[in-house]
DNA sequence: CGCTATGTTGATCCATATCAATAAGTGTGG
DNA sequence: CCACACTTATTGATATGGATCAACATAGCG
């Protein structure tokens, strides 16, 4: 069951941001210890509250990450290749806030949270990535909560359109990356809810066809959406 | 107009958390390059989307973060000595996401930023303190999102109410930290709804007098709060 | 003191959730 | 390859949490 990394998947996460002000010795120690394994669609590869054994690094496939409460649950975020998950429980060695399963057919690298911060403490140049990580992944779940607080369900479903439009490239015609159920749960909707707001956004030139968005009249949107960098741009 | 710290306050600060790992010289160094003032109530300190030229910290008062869309206010996070506020904008050196005012008269002190980047990129200790700090800072905001997201606003009201109450000492009578105004804009709702959500935990136990809280009845409070360290234990 | 901002209460409206039924996919095994 | 089961998406009817609007009360504050 244990793999160490092969190769080709070893220069995938080496290129990785995180990894970039690392050196090649503490890099191949923390690839020492990893694991690799794929993982079949809808497996939860991580539960909230339990111990952070593992950094999680996506290679393929796509995560979601979710919490549950008093038997509700909601979508907080889907992670995509090459990244990493659950770094600040792995740093601050604290239990997971959120739960973790695989979208699709996904392979995952799996590096001990215990080498991690070994490393973390020696590599100076690790330290310095891990902040910038962190601080961007702070930024996004502030900007997040700007768009739940500020926004009405319908709102945030027109600049969610635009965003991933221009994750699209930008073209007036994309698909959506994931089923409407789990696009409603992040949107903080109910997918009865989404449907009717798919309608409602029609006379602001957009149509959905299946999951195929098409922006009919891309000046409207966004006039109706307002989109602001500091809520949706998630690059900043 | 512009101070060195005195060093009641450079003790104050030293012993913050985030300064920890620093080295006395690059703490000096700090120090040196850093401003303390006293502003009056309902200042504006920063203003969202300025470029973040200073680490702010609070030493007395307290001071506001919210944001702003569309002509909309909402209130993200209240900060109360002695901590430190905007981190993550100063370590990427990006635009700040919440501006700032104070709520009382407040004494801050501002680090330019370009003083933290410089010793982040060289004093080792600091980075991981920065580190520690952001990953806290992180999973609050996450526990915030699922606060908002998995709960109704009498949820969140009364989990609020059950963290204020550990926060006062765990007794059964206590003072809301602030007005009413802005913790209904804290809690996602509005004045009059929080008027009425008042009301409504009174069959759980709960009586507010202007600024007095009284829990009657912890069990059936707790019962109905149901409240979980994943959401509400802010300090893990 | 009065003035202004904050808090409360009531009436009403609206966005969104819930419940229910149907339709449309999607996957599985014969 | 199709039939069946099962999940997901849509649509309609209704309920409800919370917002809005308006009036009044209250409390800080110059």
């Amino acid at each position: 069951m244990r793999l160490r990394p092969p190769e080709s998947d070893f220069l995938d996460i080496r290129k990785l941001e995180i990894f970039s002000g690392i050196s090649d010795d503490h890099f191949a120690s923390l690839m020492t210890g990893a694991y690799v394994q794929n993982f079949p669609p809808q497996i939860e590869l991580i539960t909230e509250s339990d111990p952070s054994d593992f950094l999680h690094i996506v290679l393929t496939g796509s995560v979601d990450l979710f919490s549950s409460w008093n038997d509700r649950e909601t979508s907080m975020a889907t992670v995509r290749p090459v990244s990493t998950f659950i770094l600040a429980a792995t740093i601050k060695d604290a239990p997971y806030l959120m739960s973790a399963r695989t979208l699709e057919k996904s392979r995952i690298v799996l590096i001990p949270s215990t080498d991690i911060r070994t490393v973390f403490e020696i590599d100076a140049g690790f330290a310095r990535a891990v902040v910038n990580e962190l601080a961007q992944c702070y930024r996004t779940v502030v900007k997040n909560t700007k768009d739940l607080k500020l926004r009405t369900s319908l709102e945030r479903l027109a600049n969610y359109l635009l965003r991933q439009q221009i994750r699209a490239g930008g073209t007036s015609e994309f698909e959506l990356m994931y089923e409407k159920r789990r696009l409603a749960s992040f949107l903080a909707m109910t997918p009865e809810n989404l449907s009717r707001s798919i309608k409602g956004l029609v006379p602001y030139g957009v149509n959905v066809e299946g999951t195929t968005v098409t922006i009919t009249n891309q000046a409207d949107l966004e006039l109706f959406a307002k989109p602001n960098p500091l809520i949706d741009d998630y690059t900043t």
